[in-house]
DNA sequence: TGACATATATCATTTAACGATATATATTGA
DNA sequence: TCAATATATATCGTTAAATGATATATGTCA
């Protein structure tokens, strides 16, 4: 992912991607991180550095905005722009699958 | 991906997923290039920097080795192993745009 | 009152990807 | 024949991404 910075390309990194996918009902961080764990039973799970470091970029990029300061959490959820690019980088990570089911002999993806 | 070694954690990276993919057929190098710009339709490409940058990976963990050097060219091919954790990851992949579908409002992937 | 969960935050480090660049041979066509 | 282009491999130095370690503060509950 270096060098060029992932966003500018339109592409999420795989941390980015549940982040994202958490922030589509309003959380603040440290839900966001149980819902990565749980959502993916365990396979991925995402530390407060990396959580808070990747919050900022989404921030600055537009893709997810604060909401309503309850309380000292700070709740944030996907915008429109944020939503339109997380379900691109679906599409993509579809692509990818079906790319490596046609070349190895797995069930495909439809 | 950093701070770990994302081979030891049985990931690979997407420019390690296309290669893998392409070494399941024996090529060299130049030819590995050609196939991920082909295959994705120009979505992704990989230049020479990152290509013999992640072959001397790929070789060091045992996921390809080299065949018959007939010429100057030096073919690699996938080795069991190698093939055993694209497997993987394919798998891996599908359930992350699973995850996703889940939760946005797309045509799944069954 | 001490342990644990909840909640946010930063710094320094490691890994990954890659632009730039270099080198050499083969092919093609003006 | 000579220049341009394609084929083919290789390295160096830089930027970006993720994260371990660490710090801080509050709430809960036994």
């Amino acid at each position: 992912m270096p060098r060029t910075d992932s966003l500018e390309l339109g592409e999420l990194t795989d941390s980015m991607f549940y982040i994202l996918l958490a922030l589509t009902t309003p959380r603040h961080g440290y839900l966001v991180m149980q819902f990565v764990e749980e959502t993916t039973r365990g396979r991925m799970q995402i530390g407060p550095a990396s959580m808070y470091t990747i919050i900022k970029k989404l921030l600055n990029a537009g893709l997810i905005e604060p909401i309503d300061g309850d309380g000292k959490k700070k709740n944030y959820q996907i915008t429109h722009k944020g939503r339109s690019i997380l379900t691109d980088d679906v599409k993509r990570r579809q692509a990818m699958v079906e790319d490596a089911c046609a070349i190895l002999d797995m069930e495909g993806s439809q």
